[in-house]
RNA sequence: GCUGUAGUAGCUCAGUGGUAGAGCACUCCCUUGGUAAGGGAGAGGUCGGGAGUUCAAUCCUCCCCUACAGCACCA
């Protein structure tokens, strides 16, 4: 039997036998690390202790203590034991996939009535005592016949159709727990008793369509998640306490934002408090579209059919579109219209008048461009996800030459906004060349290597997403991370030939003859609407002071404060400060606990002491302890935060 | 759109086949109190909409709407 040569993490290096198997060389290296081996890391990819080794390589044995491949092989597990438990108390249940996921796993059935929130302890417990029952994890390869044959027997039609769809030649592995048995592809503990009884939960039950596709089956997915102990379980459903502590509808309505009711699914109600938001963020826009050579314009909301059926929406957007149909007097037939979902075929509208040169471009159009689209229901999520809202949109019109400038101009000033909004941490995502698209192998070299070069001119890495871009271009996206980690896209900038194609835009070169332009489809912040709903969760409804709705509060202690109250907030408001004066008949500590609530930034107590000596008592929200500053310096500090960042 | 769950006062929620309750918020009164809820009184609901069963429906049945979770969608 041939040798081979194993190399350790710390350098090392050893020579064993072809086909030796991660156990074996663990107990090669030590007892006690057999005894506590779960699995290996071979040449990076996660290996079974009974897998193998068939070549040279490099090799790590995992523990419990590494966090990585333990979790994955803890909620890999979980996935199995959870199928057994459902099977052993409901035989007729049909299983499907059960994949690992962040911070846990889920698992698919087929079952003709629907899990309740009460079968799911029912299923805790089975799996406790499948756990508790410490039985073996073995595994053998199978050939496709038998395997489908097996499930053929069984009825597990799902089971069949999945064997059908691995590649031939791939190895069909089968897992037993005990007497029961699942197709997976591992790795796998040794034994279901090494997974923590106390460290998981099962948290909730979907639908789910059979392999994502929503023409097969609704199949139930049980979700549950998983932890290496039940400390670190109870850490993340405090994690999970804290988000919803954030979330922007629960905060909207505490903070006095918006609302929303069912006369208008999907479109907002904006309160003075958050329409204060969008108004601070749409100004600060303005300001920073104008510093870049941008020209603003505006567009009409109700469109007729026929320019959405030269842009192409009508056959691909329809379904999406609010369709609005007019009956005008002496009219033989309807007035088709629809709310414009998106502003680019507008915006080519604009560049279309008049004769353009190519001495105008780059032009760079932005609108405020308020769309509706028609979001399925199911799709609607508090302001983040809506029917009715404004994009921070614009379209570069230019040539392929002025692609790479243009864009790597528009990262740097995208990147100058995330920071002054505060956003620090983000990233680039470049989606290519879709299957199905239009246009030449050398337009796509083109444009996605203008994209690159833009990205890495402006000394930006970017993440490769192949096939994602759209039909007719490249795209770059960028994804904000927030304060609890969570990703958004919110820009992206896109490059289309198609759209100037369609709605026949030119532009007069310096030769003298008519040459088509491009379009460059670009957002910094996505949509107002869902950005504010962003700001709102990662800063917990603490906003930053400039964009704050309510800035101060100046609260007096005693009525006798009452005069000095309404002065301080006079002299705030000349100076450009949102206050507001609480001279309620109540006690301090109910109005500094009512605001704190409210989310207002800065809170100036005032009592007898301080309209004798002209001063303050400040509290900052979050801060328990208090300062007392005078009125000149607070004055001055506050009317500085209170000014937008670019204009400080 | 699909599956499931839910909809009762401004908010959070309890409740019953005989047309309804709590806490907070709101209004008024007392209280002038020093940094996250001082005390008392009062007002407030077509029980999401429609139909059906019933002597009687907020409660049972059906349809619809909306929200929530997930899936699908986000050219």
């Amino acid at each position: 039997m041939s040798q081979i040569t194993l190399t350790f993490p710390d350098g090392n290096s050893r020579d064993y036998a072809a086909g030796v198997t991660p156990a074996e060389v663990a107990a090669s290296i030590a007892p006690s690390l057999a005894k506590k081996a779960i699995s290996a890391t071979v040449n990076g990819a996660h290996w079974d202790l009974a897998w193998p080794i068939p070549t040279d390589a490099a090799i790590a044995i995992n523990t419990m203590a590494d966090d990585a491949p333990a979790l994955e092989l803890i909620r890999h597990d979980l996935a199995h034991i959870m199928a057994r438990a459902v099977q052993a108390i409901w035989p007729d249940v049909k299983v499907t996939i059960g994949p690992v996921r962040d911070y846990g796993w889920f698992y698919d059935f087929d079952r003709a009535e629907p899990f309740t929130p009460e079968d799911l302890g029912q299923i805790e417990a089975e799996m406790k005592k499948i756990i508790n029952a410490r039985d073996e994890v073995t595994t053998e390869v199978w050939d496709r016949a038998r395997a489908i044959r097996h499930y053929e027997d069984k009825g597990e039609p799902f089971k069949v159709e999945l064997i059908n769809r691995i590649p031939e030649g791939e190895d069909l592995r089968m897992y037993w727990h005990g007497d029961w048995q699942d197709l997976c592809r591992g790795p796998h503990l040794q034994n279901t008793g090494q997974v923590p009884a106390d460290g998981f939960k099962l948290t909730h039950v979907a639908g789910a369509y059979w392999l994502g596709d929503s023409s097969r089956p609704m199949l139930q997915r049980i979700y549950g998640v998983a932890f290496k102990n039940r400390n670190d379980l109870k850490a993340h459903m405090t994690m999970l306490e804290e988000a919803a502590k954030r979330d922007h509808r629960k905060l909207g309505r505490e903070m006095d934002l918006f609302h929303m009711q069912e006369e208008a699914p999907g479109q907002i109600f904006w309160h003075a408090n958050g329409w204060k938001i969008y108004t601070t963020l749409q100004d600060y826009m303005r300001r920073q579209q104008e510093k870049d050579g941008y020209v603003e314009v505006n567009t009409p909301q109700v469109v007729n059919r026929k320019l959405w059926e030269a842009s192409g929406h009508w056959d691909s957007y329809q379904e999406n579109m609010f369709i609005v149909e007019v009956d005008e007097d002496h009219a033989r037939e309807k007035t088709v219209n629809a709310l414009k979902p998106m502003n680019c075929p507008c915006h080519v509208q604009v560049f279309n008048h008049g004769l353009k040169s190519y001495r105008d471009l780059p032009l760079r159009m932005a609108e405020f461009g308020s769309c509706n689209r028609y979001e399925p229901s199911g799709a609607l999520h508090g302001i983040m996800r809506v029917r009715g809202f404004t994009q921070d949109d614009a379209h570069i019109f230019c040539t392929d030459a002025q692609i790479e400038p243009e864009t790597k101009k528009f990262i740097e000033f995208l990147s100058k906004i995330y920071a002054e909004l505060g956003f620090h941490d983000w990233k680039i995502k470049l989606s290519t060349r879709p299957e199905k698209r239009i246009g030449t192998d050398e337009s796509w070299d083109q444009a996605e290597a203008a994209l690159g070069n833009a990205c890495r001119a402006a000394g930006y890495d970017y993440e490769l997403q192949p096939g994602e871009g759209a039909f007719y271009g490249p795209k770059l996206e960028f994804v904000l991370t927030d304060a609890i980690g969570r990703d958004w896209q919110c820009g992206t900038l896109q490059v289309d030939p198609n759209l100037p194609e369609r709605l026949d835009a030119s532009y007069i070169a310096a030769d003298g003859e008519k040459h088509r332009p491009l379009m460059l489809h670009r957002a910094v912040l996505g949509s107002f609407e869902r950005f504010i709903g962003i700001l709102i969760e990662s800063h917990a409804g603490k906003l930053p002071f400039w964009i704050a709705p309510r800035q101060v509060v100046v609260a007096s202690i005693v009525s006798e404060a009452d005069d000095y109250v309404n002065d301080v907030v006079a002299a705030l408001k000349a100076r450009g400060v949102r206050a507001e004066a609480d001279t309620r008949n109540e006690k301090i500590n109910y109005k500094v606990r009512e605001h704190s609530l409210g989310k207002v930034p800065v809170i100036l107590a005032v009592g007898k002491r301080e309209v004798e000596e002209r001063t303050l008592s400040v509290r900052r929200l979050g801060d328990k302890n208090t300062s007392v500053e005078t009125l000149d310096s607070m004055l001055d500090a506050l009317a500085i935060e209170a000014t937008a960042p670019d204009l400080r």
